[in-house]
DNA sequence: TACTGCACTTGCATATTGCAAGCACCTTGC
DNA sequence: GCAAGGTGCTTGCAATATGCAAGTGCAGTA
């Protein structure tokens, strides 16, 4: 019954793993920073499933204690406040794409093209290394205003 | 602010993704299957963050619902059942390493081995054949009785 | 000095969870 | 044939988390 022992253990990174991303809101709150460069309360909160305003405080909050987020005042506007994703976060694009192109090919009714996870498959390394520029683009662009 | 186009489009699996992982017990129950070989409800039962009996229940009819586990009477004890990973859960597999090493990084009290880590990022392909292979094994012999 | 926008907070009704018990259906031992 | 035990659930209820609407505090702006 037990698996056979592998060179390489298996045991509970899973365990960590779900404590942050085993929750519907935190999931998709790291795809609005790590794919649609979202970075503000308001964006967030715009995000067509309709996050409610106290669930979002909560999770950016959750978010920030967790090492994912850095809470900044926002450059653009001294008195409004930016999320940007720490390197934690970012790191987390390889499983996040990945968790992606697996949707893509069970959801029948997925928006995204064919040749998205085609591209991924393709080259895992070049996507992954794509989508981290944009981030990098989107906060020092921010950053450096 | 909005990112730029990519030539492959980078929308909503994330979505998808989130209503079946984006979900503590769900994601542990995953890990159950494709990483420890567990199949029964005694089984998931027992794993350490304690699910209670009601939310197992939910769960498990859930992840039937959602085509990522087969409800079979147990080749061993027909008065018994047996839950059974499609090839939806089984292809998940990838994801879920990837949020594995992710987690074996950033865990400060991990207890993967940097082994894990190293074989996966060495070999990917090499590492995920293993665990697939594994998974394969413990149906096929269950099946098999 | 009122007005607006932003980032939350608060209150409250509803939904989900956790815990403990119970139940129906086998199989097993005698 | 029948009591005992195992397995896979269901039920009831208290505690917790969520969703929704409204309100608050604080800058900057007119």
């Amino acid at each position: 019954m037990a698996m056979r022992e592998k060179p390489d253990w298996n045991g509970c990174p899973t365990r960590y793993a779900a404590g942050i991303v085993g929750d519907k809101w935190c999931f998709l709150l790291l795809r609005d920073v790590l794919l649609h460069g979202k970075r503000t309360y308001r964006e967030f909160l715009a995000s067509p499933e309709g996050i409610s305003t106290n669930i979002l405080a909560n999770r950016l909050a959750k978010l920030e204690a967790l090492g994912m987020f850095t809470r900044e005042p926002d450059p653009r506007k001294a008195s409004s406040v930016c999320y940007f994703p720490t390197q934690k976060a970012k790191d987390f694009l390889p499983a996040l794409i990945s968790m992606m192109v697996w949707a893509t090919r069970y959801d029948e009714v997925t928006e995204a093209p064919a040749s998205f996870a085609a591209g991924f498959t393709e080259d895992p390394a070049a996507a992954i290394a794509w989508y981290q520029a944009e981030i990098d683009r989107v906060d020092q662009a921010l950053r450096t205003i």
